[in-house]
DNA sequence: CCGTTTGTTATACGCATGTATAATCGTGCG
DNA sequence: CGCACGATTATACATGCGTATAACAAACGG
């Protein structure tokens, strides 16, 4: 009698790519690229490593796939963000903004996986198309709307406008995520609003009755 | 007659020990955390794999050196360039600022460097602890800078003033180091100093008559 | 209900990694 | 000048990695 053969279901193509992408991603986040290793992800995503061969050519178009699925579900939760809410510019725009600043898009691993990727970035240009896209496509949003703000503004200044506040959010989105333990709840959210409104000259703080988790930090 | 065997010299600790961080701190740089093996590090030192364990107890205890090295090495960036310029403290303020805009500092290596330790910041207590101390003294560096500024502040105000214009620079850090291409010369800097001008209520921009490499690209 | 297809597992290979230990030789001290 | 210490090199080892390939079995069509 010697050791049985492991069982199996056959699965679409689609569930087996999602879910090695998501093992993928989850290891990365845990414990860096490094243990992401073709065992680990396997394990993880419940098959053998020699499914992740059939699937992608290497482990190279893994970990681009996972990269590419990554920043397309961060762009995807910021547009989520200004779907439902009112029409008002202000409240859209300070609804996007949150929606950086909180949980699952402020989130430690998230921050992790996408440190980790960052190396590969600057090496593989598929990524780095990837890469300029998504942040790009990031800051656009953010442009459009602060371009919908009732404000007079000088030409090319909306651009440097929007740098900046992009600048702003991936840093306190950095900060937040791996020192939560030294800002105070809705803090970060807080100071995203606020300085955005500085920056821009508007007040944002007055438009956050619908936002979710918040109002009760702010006096 | 055999391969003969290697010469060498004798050098001091600390030139060995330096000279093994810088490499391993130039690999990580260029190729990510996985291009740092130890023979790798050993070849760009100047030396064989076996003198790393001489010095180092393990590969982990020279990265968690070079980690070390790497935020202090950045932090005293900062403090250098408040160093020899005038008294007033806008002056003082943007010429740190714009520091940490401009190489070397701004500079993909140095991004990726960054990025690559950020697993291990977060898995390890005594990086981690590394990390909150480099943190937290620039941020209280930038908020000393900012009450030394001529103006009347509310309790508490400059600690969240402090985060913001921190989580600013940091963004247009990354973003600038990574992406060149997509701003013009000193474009990174201009933004930042008007950014942080309108979170603090001042003007900078009027104040960069001694920053080197400025004035030409701001009207 | 059988045969074919192909998704999936199993096994093996070559290589690189971090580490341990022994051999060597540069160098400061007596 | 010689000798002993230890900084440095050399070699070896176990392990884990990504990859290649063959064997197997699950599901579907006839």
């Amino acid at each position: 009698m010697q050791p049985a053969r492991r069982l199996y279901r056959r699965e679409s193509e689609e569930s087996r790519r999602t879910a090695l992408i998501s093992a993928t991603q989850e290891l990365v986040a845990e414990g860096g690229p490094e243990a992401a290793t073709v065992r680990a992800i396997a394990e993880r995503a419940g098959v053998t490593p020699g499914l992740i061969r059939h699937y992608f050519q290497s482990k190279d178009e893994l970990t681009r796939a996972a990269y590419r699925a990554l920043m397309d579900g961060m762009t995807a939760k910021g547009s989520d963000a200004i779907e439902g809410v009112g029409a008002g510019p202000e409240e859209r725009l300070a609804a996007f903004i949150a929606a950086s600043l909180r949980p699952p898009v402020l989130d430690a691993g998230a921050v992790v996986l996408w440190a980790g990727y960052m190396h590969k970035v600057r090496s593989d240009p598929d990524l780095m198309a990837v890469h300029e896209a998504a942040y790009l496509a990031y800051r656009d949003t953010l442009q459009r709307l602060i371009e919908t703000l009732p404000r007079t503004v000088l030409p090319g200044q909306t651009r440097a406008e929007a740098i900046a506040c992009n600048a702003l959010i991936d840093g306190l989105w950095v900060e937040g995520s791996l020192l939560p333990a030294t800002f105070a709840p809705g803090e970060v959210i807080t100071i995203g609003l606020s300085s955005v409104s500085a920056i821009l000259g508007v007040n944002l703080l007055e438009h956050t009755a619908m936002l979710p988790d918040f109002g009760k930090t702010t006096p």
